[in-house]
DNA sequence: GTCTATATCAAGATAGAC
DNA sequence: GTCTATCTTGATATAGAC
């Protein structure tokens, strides 16, 4: 009874997870077609059957990473009660469990006409659809939330700095024009 | 009447001077040591007599980058009357007119231990010094103000965002535990 | 202190055999 | 579709002559 047949033939969807894993483990710059085609043990050039070249291939780890933020941030919504706190904390836990991706999906201008475009609509849907207030709103809270995860990624706090706390204050801040959620604590 | 002899010896300076040229105009990954030799008119190796590799060749930029942030936004503090908003949109010009120079200066944990620790102050004072609140307040407005730059950097913003409304929105939020300026229009 | 020369390593990508 | 082999380029860094 024969099995099915060792793999004969690499698949771009393999290539793509085992890109993941290199990314995770090792980092951009660790991220090489040759250290990747190691890991599938196959060479080098048999990768570009797949691939034109490594931006591509890194185009859609990005897009991969964006469906998967989009889905985190999606069910933080529907699992909490507080949708500007419960977002943005997923969006931290994202970054912080995928911080080598995270860093891909933010580090530079993205090419929307790829596998990217339609990914980054999933990705911003939740905020778009799940937060009230405006579009300069929804900008305000992603740049600050962004910002506080980039400083958390870097180490760039200041010493004495209570992260969550800044978090809370920030948060509260961009709140205003917001409906108060029910059990929301008062100012003060 | 012989002038000065031509420049016999290279000079640390000299050197960081032509690599701040160097990397505002091809960036990070342009910086490389034999580019900058050959800007120098000298070769790769004569750079390895003035400092030890170029991890310290870029904290010498990093740490300059931080001293000419901080005079930047202590200036604007001066000329100003909207500590909050003149602070933030220094540091935003500064961000825009050096960008690759911005990023280098944010992409990555700093070692402290160097150059880079006392020019960090020089930096952070102006924030620390000019505007009132607590420590997360500065740390939530720093993120917020990083994260609208690197957005505005990377064009990550989403097509219909108005990036001024943005800032004034954040800003606002933020400015909720701040005494409000003399002129601040009321929100609404 | 700078030079020439080189060691060492790695990258992205391609050509042509099988 | 993958292989071997290679091209091309570039990097950081060092050794020893001058």
């Amino acid at each position: 009874m024969p099995g099915p047949a060792a793999s004969t033939s690499l698949r771009l969807p393999d290539i793509v997870a085992v890109a993941h894993e290199l990314l995770a483990e090792e980092g951009a710059s660790g991220l090489s077609m040759r250290r990747l085609a190691d890991r599938l043990g196959v060479t080098a050039g048999a990768l570009y059957n797949h691939v034109p070249d490594k931006r591509a291939l890194e185009d859609l780890l990005i897009a991969d990473g964006l469906r998967e933020q989009g889905a985190a941030l999606a069910a933080a919504l529907d699992a909490g009660d507080d949708p500007l706190w419960d977002i943005t904390q997923a969006g931290r836990r994202f970054a912080l469990t995928r911080p080598h991706l995270y860093r891909l999906m933010t580090a530079r201008n993205m090419d929307r006409t790829g596998p990217i475009g339609p990914a980054e609509q999933v990705a911003s849907r939740p905020v778009r659809e799940g937060l009230q207030g405006t579009v300069s709103e929804h900008v305000a809270v992603w740049a600050f939330a962004h910002g506080m995860i980039m400083l958390e990624l870097n180490e760039r706090f200041p010493p004495g700095a209570d992260v969550e706390e800044a978090w809370r204050v920030g948060l509260d801040g961009l709140r205003v024009t917001l409906p108060a959620p029910v059990d929301r604590p008062l100012a003060g």
